[in-house]
DNA sequence: GCGACAG
DNA sequence: ATCTTGTCGC
């Protein structure tokens, strides 16, 4: 892999708190009411992040598939160099560049986005979702596979089956278990979406596993990718 | 101060 | 996220 777009071994002193102020300033303009009509949606991306085996890049992969039938359109893949690390609250500094690089490349706008993260079920209200949501002008939903915050029961053992998850007495998140028996995922807003709307696509497009399709085709890509390079 | 902590 | 073989269950 080539190109490093920015290779930061750890965060700078301070960059932490710029981060959080333009977390503070961005998660004010989140969209959390959009409708979707199940006409005026044609096409669904699915957003996934790897990172080298060399641990140098991102590795950034969109699916988009075509909605009702979920066959696959188009997959768009790109790397970046690492430019920040992991620390929890801050995942999306250290995805969305990779991301829009990826983004660059889609051959359609996506009607919905679904995204390997948190919306707005994080400390401050700007997960990963809604953070690419915001800068991108998509629909995002947040559809994450453990918690980050939020306090929450265990819902039904069946497919559509949730409970509410609960951060400040307010609902950020919704547990829910999309297919029987497995582990339920954890689904908020991202932007321009309604919880209730992103419990209901996610739970339309989880028709095999228990991750919906559009996250699966995606994180598969970024698998593919990351196999089939040196580094 | 201590524990929690998306990917 | 990644490191990793076999193995329990439908």
């Amino acid at each position: 892999m080539t190109d490093p777009g920015g290779t930061v071994p750890w965060i700078e002193p301070g960059s932490i708190q710029q981060a959080r102020s333009l977390q503070e300033e961005l998660s004010e303009r989140v969209d959390r009411n959009g409708e979707l009509d199940n006409d005026s949606v044609r096409f669904i991306a699915g957003v996934d992040a790897s990172i080298s085996r060399d641990k140098t890049h991102m590795i950034g992969a969109i699916s988009l598939l075509r909605w009702p039938q979920l066959t696959v359109e188009d997959v768009s893949i790109e790397t970046l160099g690492v430019a920040f690390p992991y620390v929890p609250g801050y995942l999306s500094f250290r995805e969305v560049p990779v991301l829009l690089k990826a983004a660059e490349h889609l051959t359609h706008f996506p009607d919905l986005v679904i995204v390997d993260g948190q919306g707005i079920a994080h400390p401050r209200r700007l997960g990963l979702a809604s953070h690419l949501g915001l800068v991108t002008g998509w629909r995002t939903i947040g559809c994450a596979k453990s918690r980050l915050i939020g306090e929450c029961e265990e819902p039904g053992r069946n497919k559509g089956a949730f409970k509410p998850c609960l951060h400040k007495d307010e609902e950020v998140a919704r547990l829910v278990r999309t297919r029987d028996g497995v582990k339920p995922v954890w689904i908020s807003t991202g932007h321009g979406i309604s919880l209730e709307n992103a419990v209901k696509w996610v739970l339309r497009t989880a028709i095999r596993y228990r991750l919906p399709e559009p996250i699966r085709v995606a994180h598969k890509a970024a698998g593919r990718f990351r196999r089939s390079t040196i580094a």
